[in-house]
DNA sequence: GCAGCCTATGTTACCCGTGCCATTCCTAAC
DNA sequence: GTTAGGAATGGCACGGGTAACATAGGCTGC
């Protein structure tokens, strides 16, 4: 670290206020619009402030309020690239509407250890609130310590003691896909799912197996990728080799490619031969080929209401945005025999 | 915001060294691992930090040093889902490695207004380094005071006077791919451009003009997308009227997509009838029909350069990534006519 | 004309980890 | 035995924004 990343000797309030002929309270009371504050008093503290180029330094606050004015945000490192953008996107917003910033933590992968690391991190930072935006796959002793001391929104639906949950209805999701299909006039309905870690994709898949068991089908066993489209290529190379396959429930727009491609690779044409409905409606699913049939999820909103429940501003109650079916062309009657 | 959002009364080292019955001076020095502890000091004194489950709380030293150990990262909401998670990695990741949170702004759309109220933000904030990943449309005389203040990296290749610049070479990447569609045997290669705004699409697209130059061919008018799907599409329809357009470079793979889809909708076959090359290599890159031909940015690589760049680690000098051609099955030959 | 209140501003203390210096005790060297 | 040096520890001030309290005018109402 070169002495240019120094900020150098910044100018205090008490600069300001010398500056402009006041205290250093009534430049905090002017910075934060306070309402009892002269109209001339204010001009010579922002001419002042304009002057000397002050900028606001938080870290007091935080040292004598306890506050920071800062969320955390926990992210996976890969995969869904879409959907954590989407996620950012909506809590950055949400947050800086209520005068927040967001700090951000990746975890290279799920691993205990690296989700400890990274909630000590940003409680280290003296964040107000974490949101969790992967699962957790296990709560450790400290784990439950800073989600006791600061408040927690997972946005996946693990829970420790202390977090708050908010989720979409993936249950439903997974509901909604197969029984598309179902209706399209197929019989069977096979997965391919996320990783069981991940509660999301659990239940997606629950969502699934009970849709098929309230047709009294029996669900086939699924098939488990990591999200990535290369493990569902892998999984579409297995599918492609069953020739009652008609119908495939993916768990995600990016596996869902993988699949599709590798069932084309052994000749089976999507959706001629093979229907697919996936999860996500990521940009690209309307413009692949064949444009995916999936199920939506506004991810956008889910980090928004995550932070609006972190910060009290929704009256609790675990809202859960509903995921809506996009039909496009991924998805047909099965051929008839 | 309620009180449950405070974290409460946290114990101090105070109070731990009140429990160890040292004082906090001797506290302090056991947790930075200062050499001259007592090894049963130090014992008294973990055990008591233990017992009062202590936290260390970093705000006082960011007070005395005027130091945030925090970076900012201004990203553009919408679009580009793919490299901006992946700088965003890279990013998070350099920066946690050298003891540095990352603290986002976003920005909705490119705009100037948006764009300042972000630094000025990050800037409220106390980074102390700030990486920019949109292109700076119009620099304002607040954002050039901040820059100067606060040590930038741009990573799009846009400047202000303070700010240095990191880019992967984008003109060597339009060199590349059009080069690559004149090998395959084609005489005249189109264009689909990112906004001008951005300098990265200004650069791609320059590459493209000039290697048609060398190959003495004039360069017909380039179309221009916003990097969006949606805006390949519009400009492939446009494209696809056109029959003797055989191939096209285009600046990005999200927006490729959208072309290809335009031309398969006219009739037109990727890549018997137009062959495409595009940018990024984004993971969908090669699960998609056809598997594209891209030419690959290392995204994650740029964001870590960008932090030691702001660092310091790295000994300047506007770094320059390479990127390198993937050819899979969207270029052909151009059939003979 | 004075209590009562409101507005505008100033003063003081506090938050807590750490740099700096002081202090104590001990050992080694002369 | 005395001094020098080192190890282990304590005391104190500092950083800068802000809550809480204090103060000084000015205005209303009776």
């Amino acid at each position: 670290m070169t002495e240019a990343t120094m900020r150098g000797k910044q100018p205090s309030m008490a600069d300001v206020a010398r500056a402009a002929g006041v205290s250093a309270q009534t430049v905090s009371r002017t910075l934060r619009d306070s309402p009892n504050v002269n109209a001339e008093t204010r001009r010579r503290v922002l001419t002042a402030v304009e002057q000397l180029r002050y900028r606001y330094n938080g870290a007091p606050r935080l040292l004598s309020s306890g506050r920071s004015f800062t969320l955390g945000l926990v992210l996976l490192q890969s995969g869904g690239y879409y959907s954590r953008s989407a996620v950012t996107a909506g809590v950055e917003a949400a947050a800086g509407q209520a005068g927040y910033s967001v700090s951000i933590a990746t975890i290279a992968e799920l691993d205990t250890a690296m989700m400890e690391k990274s909630l000590l991190k940003l409680s280290d930072q003296g964040v107000d609130g974490i949101i969790i935006a992967v699962p957790l796959i296990s709560v450790t002793q400290r784990m439950e310590d800073i989600t006791r001391d600061i408040p927690t929104v997972t946005v996946d639906g693990s829970r420790t003691t202390g977090a708050r949950v908010l989720g979409i209805d993936q249950h439903e999701a997974g509901r909604m896909a197969t029984q598309h299909l179902l209706d399209s006039g197929h019989r069977q309905v096979w997965h391919v799912a996320g990783p069981d870690e991940w509660i999301e994709a659990r239940q997606r898949r629950q969502g699934w197996q009970e849709c098929l068991r309230a047709a009294g089908i029996d669900a086939p066993p699924p098939l488990e990728g990591d999200w990535s489209p290369e493990s569902g290529y892998r999984q579409g190379q297995i599918l492609a080799m069953i020739p009652e396959v008609t119908a495939i429930f993916v768990a995600s727009d990016e596996m869902a490619f993988g699949v599709i491609r590798a069932l084309r690779e052994r000749g089976r044409s999507v959706p001629a031969d093979v229907s697919i409905v996936s999860v996500d409606d990521i940009e690209l699913a309307a413009y692949c080929h064949p444009p995916l049939t999936t199920v939506r999820q506004d991810f956008y909103s889910s980090g928004a209401a995550a932070v609006a429940l972190l910060l009290g501003t929704e009256d609790a109650g675990e809202s859960v945005a509903q995921p809506s079916l996009i039909v496009r062309e991924s998805t047909a009657a099965p051929r008839s025999r």
